[in-house]
DNA sequence: CTTCATTAATTGACCGGTTAGTTAAAAGTG
DNA sequence: CACTTTTAACTAACCGGTCAATTAATGAAG
């Protein structure tokens, strides 16, 4: 903790905690097995238990990393100069291309979120403070203030976030299940490709005053930001 | 099975099927217990293994049950006799009220998905043909109907269903996030309502060629389908 | 209507394997 | 020395699953 010296130690807790958030995410709280996630870290089982008071606290502690990761990189799309509309498309893609490079990141929210409706004293509130409640409020003041400048719909600010974020979410929650279905793997690089560029330029088509606007915002926004090369970014251990 | 004679037994069957139904969408198959089930069954554990072979064709008969419901009242709405558009809206605020009323089966359903990805021979096959394909397979005819004449937009028909039902999944999975921020709880009757209002209006601006025409329909559509009054509809027996 | 055997439904007690978590001693490392 | 990591055994609890025994329904015979 102090000292700088013992770097190896920093590493091996973060070599833990990265495979936790993968177990975890896999697998649940209840189904990871402690001893799965010390294999994958190259760890003794007791180490886990030298860095971490228990199971539960290495959850909060993966949670709590993951949310880190994403507060930092969605704040710095939000805080970008440029248009309330367009920092809502940049926004918006950023969060579909999160997804897309780190689903472990996303499996382990929405679980964490479907925990919640037990109503035990969980982990969620360190996903709240420390990611979501100032993403959202951020997000909040930009749709608003595209709404008073005129350039985006006057709907509720809250109704364009969850159609922003919400297609996208759903789309890879769906995804196993419309796989299944026979249509073609949606998970694979063209069908991620064509449906990143369609959901943007359906958000540029509905979120904005004026769609033409929206439309050259979308395409615009398409052009700066390429797609991570990164697919299927989780290794195969298997 | 012949008989209709006991139906004791069948009684006591669904009780347990409710109950597991109940515990799965809360800790998931790893943390579901069963005793639990069984005592929310009001029934002894044995008797889980009387009608199920075990914990995972219990958890099997809980989707397919699930999936039963949902495909059923789903298609009804689907094959109603009024314009694609309306059509669409219409399917869009019925899965809204189905999460809203059951949101033990939409948990269910998004941990299956989750779990989809560890790899595991599981029973989303159930869910897809069951429910999943035929609704999928209805909802693409009737947006491209739309899409046809005219009276919708020209996207991909599968960014209307990701736009009509993403942002309903996006609004009840993110709710206990929004309560934690301290913004009220978003599953207040009041909140509910405001929130199943927009989410359609928002959908006729987005989705439809012609906005005005879109508004008017949302408007008609929400006047025509009131708001399930159960709201918590899950007992708490905590 | 009773009797009684047969079958279905239900139970309490129990077993064996799994798993989170511990311990203590030793060895590596900066 | 102080910190990190391994080893390997150990426990205590938990939990899925089984089984023999019990109770409740059914139906046929007297």
């Amino acid at each position: 903790m102090k000292k700088s010296s013992h770097q190896r130690a920093d590493q091996t807790r973060s070599r833990i905690l990265e495979a936790a958030i993968r177990e975890f995410s896999e697998h649940g709280l209840a189904g990871a097995r402690t001893v799965a996630i010390a294999q994958a870290a190259r760890v003794n089982k007791a180490l886990l238990y030298y860095y971490f008071r228990d199971k539960e606290a290495l959850y909060a502690a993966a949670l709590e990393e993951v949310a880190g990761k994403v507060a930092e990189s969605t704040l710095a799309v939000l805080d970008m100069t440029c248009s309330p509309g367009e920092r809502m498309l940049r926004f918006a893609l950023q969060h579909f291309d999160r997804i897309l490079a780190q689903q472990g990141f996303q499996s382990l929210m929405q679980q964490e979120m479907i925990r919640f409706r037990e109503g035990r004293n969980n982990a969620l509130r360190i996903l709240a403070k420390k990611a979501f409640e100032p993403m959202f409020r951020r997000a909040q003041t930009i749709a608003e203030e595209g709404i008073r400048s005129g350039e985006l719909c006057d709907v509720d600010w809250m109704q364009m976030i969850y159609a922003a974020l919400g297609a996208n979410v759903f789309y890879f929650l769906s995804a196993p299940m419309v796989r299944m279905m026979g249509n073609g793997d949606p998970l694979e690089l063209a069908a991620v490709s064509a449906r990143r560029r369609t959901a943007l330029e359906f958000l540029g088509q509905s979120i904005f005053a004026d769609r033409r606007h929206g439309a050259v915002l979308a395409r615009r926004v398409l052009a700066a930001v390429p797609m991570p090369d990164s697919l299927s970014p989780e290794k195969k251990t298997a």
